[in-house]
DNA sequence: TTGTAGGCGTTATCAT
DNA sequence: ATGATAACGCCTACAA
């Protein structure tokens, strides 16, 4: 039996209605009166009842992070995403409810937006063609995506910039004289299923290979070291001039290192190895340790609740879509040097 | 405007509350008269508004998870144990809200509960001395806890069980025929303020090489490169013989690497190295593939969860407090081997 | 087996 | 500037 208004109200001898609003500000009150409610509460130890509060004012102060977890399993990028998110809702006085809802179960979805607990969702993992969008969007829930679909249209998003990503992943490496390059993507399934990054970073990769001119091969392949390791060893048959790579696939990179001592070469000197888009802090712990393009994680779930803030706070007003792309960045390790003169 | 209670119960021609009682089934509605509602909500689409019935109900289906983010920041397992809970909370019908409490902002545990948000809270990243505990204790929410403290009394935990953890990693290398043992625990900090792994891998390390009646060395060492490759050297002068090591502390590893790499030392030829406590989705992505002894970290979060739940449902009623230490799992990798004829 | 009505703790619309 | 008082949508004795 926590206090409630009516016993702040009595403590103060106002009624409770003007506690309520001394709370909320909607309108004004007194100085005096508002000192008096102000040390009622604090005498109480009172605190407004959410549930209450949200059942009378329409809304909730709560919002959903929307994330599947992703076959190949959650790592160090989405927690930082989890943990920036987290951080700037409550800064923002709002609790975040953590939704592990498949991408098949869209009823999770539906059940988790019918219910009025939730002022709006952050969609984290966003598809190029995702069955939540459609279905926030049917609902009427204000969201955002970390991501965005194939025609984000007019939806807020924040997501990582893949072609300036891979323009200075490859940039990089020309700096460093190669004139062949490969790129080890994620999985066929990933890349199938439109998952955003494995697709633009695909794109990206091509076109900022053709810019500059330079040779290239790509290979699109499972988030293990067996894949990495075969993957490999087939570009350089279809590429036997290969002097650097490019992975977005941190758990093949070890299958690569295994292809090469089988071949002799060593990273750097015969190969340099550029990871994308992935945390320093897996990285660093590789020999040697890797040059990476890492993404602003945390950055990016804070941006996303942001936007999502901007949206339910800013009223249904016509505003212009929040859509930014983030660039990574290029952290320079041991694992890319000048190419081999071979 | 979304369908009410009352518009269900109008179109099946029954009462408001005999819809209430069909659908939490508090009481007896004949197989008829179900039918008809059941079938009235699916033509509206209802879903019982979650804050109402929180409001009457006195139970509102959400639970905390309380989550600090430490020095060292999160890595793989924590993400696990938060999936972990995230789907058990789901697959119970409760909602799991994330709450990044810093330990010293009491303030916002008390607001978090003061809020009649949540039913309960787990506890994750719990100290040997954690002044949350005292709180929620104080505040009369149920929880449990991943972790445990000094003395958790009656309160329900789910914690890794160091003791055999540790026993197990020097049975490992103890069988190779080891006699002398190192172990690389994490930060002097995180030892000093009770972080409990630390704590009790270290009881439990020197514990377990003395009943082995093995020669043994401990150092405590930040989490990074440097703090590992420096307490290595010193492990080493302090211990010539010392021929496999213990890790528990990701991000020392590579560092010893560096080290041994300085004394020409090889893995596992010279040296065994166990990483104690890390997922293998990042042990794997060493070379050598380390030998891991790998944390339940998403069966931890699952059995918070089950825990708390038990707590909730079951009632005040005296039940025996559930407190589980699960083991982890040896894994064994490239990195440890028998020791050299040196 | 079903219906009636009084809360649950706020917010917000009326007055005053 | 402050007070009363309907909602808000559901749960649950109590009555029938």
């Amino acid at each position: 039996m926590p206090p409630r208004m009516i016993d702040v109200a009595r403590r103060a001898n106002v009624a409770l209605s003007t506690v309520s609003y001394a709370i909320n500000g909607q309108r004004a009150v007194s100085e005096e009166t508002r000192r008096r409610i102000r040390q009622a509460m604090d005498e109480l130890g009172y605190q407004p009842n959410a549930l209450a509060r949200g059942l009378a004012s329409k809304h909730t102060n709560i919002l959903a992070l929307l994330f599947p977890t992703p076959e190949r399993g959650l790592g160090v990028t989405e927690m930082e995403f989890v943990v920036g998110a987290a951080d700037a809702a409550r800064e923002h006085g709002y609790h975040l409810v953590l939704s592990p809802s498949e991408l098949r179960n869209v009823r999770d979805l539906e059940q988790l937006t019918g219910q009025g607990l939730i002022d709006g969702a952050l969609v984290m993992e966003v598809r190029i063609d995702d069955d939540r969008v459609q279905l926030l969007e049917q609902a009427g829930v204000p969201f955002s995506m970390i991501g965005r679909t194939s025609d984000p249209g007019r939806i807020d998003y924040a997501d990582i910039d893949f072609e300036q990503t891979t323009r200075d992943a490859v940039g990089h490496l020309v700096e460093l004289g190669h004139r062949c390059i490969g790129f080890l993507n994620h999985s066929p399934s990933a890349f199938s299923v439109g998952y955003g990054p494995t697709v633009r970073a695909s794109e990206g990769f091509r076109r900022a290979a053709a810019t500059a001119d330079v040779v290239h091969v790509e290979r699109l392949c499972g988030d293990n070291a067996a894949a990495g390791q075969a993957a490999f060893h087939e570009m350089r048959a279809a590429q036997p001039d290969i002097t650097a790579l490019i992975v977005m696939n941190e758990r093949a990179i070890v299958g690569v290192m295994d292809a090469l001592d089988e071949i002799g070469w060593r990273v750097p000197d015969d190969l340099s190895i550029v990871s994308m888009v992935s945390s320093t802090r897996v990285t660093e712990m590789m020999r040697p340790k890797l040059t990476t393009l890492e993404p602003p994680s945390t950055q990016l779930g804070r941006l996303g609740i942001q936007m999502l803030l901007d949206q339910i706070d800013g009223g249904a007003g016509e505003r212009a879509p929040v859509q930014e792309l983030l660039p990574c960045r290029l952290v320079i390790g041991a694992s890319s040097g000048p190419p081999p003169a071979r």
